[in-house]
DNA sequence: TAATTAGGACTAACCAGTCAGTACAAATTA
DNA sequence: TAATTTGTACTGACTGGTTAGTCCTAATTA
């Protein structure tokens, strides 16, 4: 039941990752998912409709997968956690081959002036993401695997970012090396002298 | 004479900037710039040829404005060059009210899977502005405005990445804080002890 | 029997790019 | 100096293809 629904989600969500939301064409989702336009409009009544959901769909597997998680694994100390963090985010790129970027991130650039739907989910998306990095710098100052003089709060804010800029910077060079070079930079100014 | 010519970059430099490449149709470039079709192609052989140009263009502007050349200023401390070069990136973002994000970021993460031509453009403008923060790290370190311990090159890379995550934020956010609080943190983490 | 899928024809707007030809001024030639 | 050529800038009409989305009927499946 609904299995073309669900396939044209997949293939969506991918093809929305690597070629962007108003660069995928419905033809092109169709064509790919084996599922006739007809069948398309029954289950989604637009193209923004099934863009929002596979949004929807993307951040919450995100929010669960290994490489948030890892975030907050408690079996870890703050400072490993963030090391792991950052190996898994490469081991993602590396599996894209240094193409395609972060899904989130190019939405917001491609989106925010746009479509004020995709804007707010992503905000929200990246406060939340932001906050779960600010605890993990917080209990790293408090046992001492951090700078004591930290504000986690202004630390999350510049580890985010940083990230998003680093990935795009895998994206345009088509090196991992940004990514290897800003995690070794962030952990080495964020160490205990 | 050519009138037509210096209107279309004109239009189309806005444009690509507030809607990207793809988005941005001849024919609005046209309208806005009231020339005709058959006058735009007497012109330029192509819209890639036209956004290849605009690109050059933009590229060779910001690496002799003040944003950029502050980095530089050999009349100001680094660490002074480094602030004022963030209150110029806050200003230039106040000024488009926190949309259309970075020119060259945008690009990157539009058209580095998608066009080599833009790709390697981008990526030897990306590593030329790594190298201006370089210097000015490096020299920051000599003079005792930042910690002795700095790896110009890494330091570097952070800042640019940094930066152009910031910048995603502030799009994605609609307020300058993104870049503010980072500059704040940048500036904090690089501080001599 | 109700939900789902197939099939196909259609619309109206939009897309990048082409084409043959016009207008005019400056340079060249007779 | 008058006639001609050349180069630059421009125009309007057009092509072939793509876009998201609609409409309707019939078949299939849970």
């Amino acid at each position: 039941m609904k299995k073309s629904k669900e396939k044209i989600i997949k293939v969506a969500s991918d093809l929305f990752h690597k070629k962007g939301y108003q660069q995928t064409s419905v033809d092109e989702i169709l064509e790919r998912s084996g599922v006739k336009k007809s069948n398309f409009y029954y289950h989604f009544k637009s193209k923004e409709e099934l863009a929002l959901k596979v949004l929807d769909l993307r951040i919450d597997e995100f929010e669960s997968d290994v490489i948030y998680t890892t975030l907050r694994d408690a079996s870890l100390s703050p400072k490993k956690r963030l090391h792991k963090f950052y190996e898994r985010v490469k081991a993602f790129h590396q599996s894209l081959k240094c193409r395609a970027g972060c899904p989130f991130g190019n939405l917001a650039i491609e989106m925010s002036d746009v479509n004020e739907k995709f804007r707010k989910r992503l905000g929200l998306f990246f406060e939340r993401w932001e906050r779960t990095i600010e605890n993990c710098i917080k209990e790293g100052v408090e046992n001492g695997d951090f700078r004591s003089d930290l504000n986690p709060a202004l630390t999350a804010g510049l580890i985010l970012s940083q990230l998003e800029g680093a990935i795009m910077m895998v994206k345009t060079y088509k090196t991992l090396d940004p990514l290897a070079k800003g995690a070794q930079s962030v952990l080495k100014l964020l160490e205990a002298a």
